[in-house]
DNA sequence: TGCAAAGCAGAATATTTATTTCGTTTTGAC
DNA sequence: GTCAAAACGAAATAAATATTCTGCTTTGCA
């Protein structure tokens, strides 16, 4: 009796219903595998996106996420709270602390000797990204996805640095129902590969300071074969971009030193989804 | 008579609706000496605390500025609203998108649906990368970073789209010194190879929907002998972020059905960049 | 000082938003 | 496979919140 009495004092004492926005979160965590599906879903609404969450009425976060506004009244009710209300005040006081914060912080970064690396890569990332909307023309885009379409096979070759971005672009070739051949990334395989590469295929590219030699070869070898090749790269006289028939700029400006990859892999997405929508399409009709 | 006429027009043209909260805030400070008195009590106090009054609903802003709930509604109109809910809306949009310039806000608004794959993507990238800044506690690095000095060896893992990223952060941190070994992306070897984590290494693993489920499994062994993960993916409630020490969150919000990798690629870059650092300077010391 | 116009407070109403209810579907144990 | 318990979705209801309306008060001007 006094066993069970202090079992159930127990369960209370370690699920006592939170009142701050850091309690909550914990505790939607410690319990997020026990819920079913829907609260599932509620639950990580609300520990990705508390701050959306705060200022949505349960119309706009049903809507959100797909989940019935009912089910966030029995999401509240199973996690301790009369409803979803007095979640939403936990929330929004959460929120209305949060901008101080967020206040000291950026202070706090600018002032410790330049900048982290957290503000220095991503703004510099998304300078990059700006200046590959800006120079990158549509019809470039367009030759591109129209010399893929025609291609027996598709090649994609990348070493170091630019090997994230080729199997990248692969990966998503290969998803879009295109033959693709991936050279394999370390040098010396990567010439072997390169036998079984025909008239008919194409070559995409991708290459970046410093330049990979290997790759500047496999292109040079293919394109003896008259095999056209799509490159990737920082610029027009990249040792690839010459042979290249279609050039693809994706220029970073390097910060500290370090250049990012964000603007590589944003184009090698879009190429990529601009041949699968193009093939959506042909088949739709 | 044309004076009066234009007079009127005047000053129509030069107060239209103000739509973001610097507009807002600006219109009132203009209009402020014109107000009657119960009216001035208003714009004083949402200029004073408009993060306050973004949450708070008319009854609880009339307590706390002793003026009726229906000066607020004429206090509304006279700067050019419908009712004081299209006030709240623009308080709150200020409030959870501060973090985004506005005119970011104003393209994005302004494409939502039919627009070019490279317009799409690159947007949508950017939003996710000013999303990392917000979202990324600079104590998270440090710890991170901390973890995989410490660390006799770092082992990355990452399958599918989530290898492009995995493989870039092995090649990083192999380029400061780290002993770095990156897992196969295929799955049998992986398992195999996952009998070289030794106690006292660190394991990075990145995941991303659909969550692979090696990933989860070479999490799940690794935990089990003790060996700390930190862990890049989209949501604190991500399988392999459940058994994770640190976690790192790169949410995107997708365009068109497709996620961009660019934020976990710049997430990676950061990590591995503020590991090199650390190294370099305690070096120079 | 008187008078019109504008401002105002409080109650009444409309609208929005949260919650409850209930019939149906799914899940899990035997 | 069957049954009971749990979960779910949709619509009805309740609660809250915003807005309008009315008559009263103050203000500015002659």
């Amino acid at each position: 009796m006094t066993v069970l009495r202090d079992d159930l004092l127990a369960q209370q004492a370690e699920a006592p219903t939170p009142q701050t926005y850091p309690e909550l979160r914990s505790a939607l965590l410690a319990r997020y595998d026990g819920l079913p599906a829907q609260l599932k879903i509620v639950a990580q609404y609300l520990i990705d996106k508390p701050n959306d969450a705060a200022l949505m009425t349960i119309a706009a976060l049903s809507e959100a996420t797909g989940v019935q506004p009912s089910a966030f009244i029995r999401f509240s009710k199973a996690v301790g709270f009369k409803g979803f209300s007095e979640i939403q005040t936990i929330l929004r006081d959460n929120l209305s602390n949060r901008q101080v914060s967020y206040a000291e912080r950026v202070t706090r970064s600018s002032q410790s000797a330049g900048l982290a690396p957290l503000e220095r890569f991503t703004q510099s990332a998304i300078d990059s990204l700006n200046t590959l909307v800006d120079s990158t023309p549509p019809a470039n885009i367009d030759a591109g996805v129209k010399l893929l379409r025609r291609a027996r096979q598709i090649h994609v070759v990348g070493h170091r640095r630019s090997w994230p971005v080729a199997s990248y672009f692969a990966y998503m070739m290969a998803g879009f129902g295109a033959a693709t051949h991936l050279f394999s990334p370390t040098g010396p395989m990567a010439e072997a590969d390169a036998s079984i590469v025909r008239p008919g295929d194409v070559m995409v590219a991708v290459s970046f300071p410093r330049y990979s030699e290997e790759t500047a070869r496999i292109v040079e070898q293919t394109t003896a074969m008259n095999v056209p090749v799509i490159a990737i790269t920082n610029s027009r006289v990249a040792p690839i971009a010459r042979q290249a028939q279609i050039v693809f700029e994706a220029d970073q400006d390097e910060a500290a030193g370090f250049r990012s990859l964000a603007s590589a892999i944003v184009l090698a997405q879009i190429i990529a989804v601009s041949y699968g929508e193009a093939i959506a399409s042909e088949a739709s009709r």
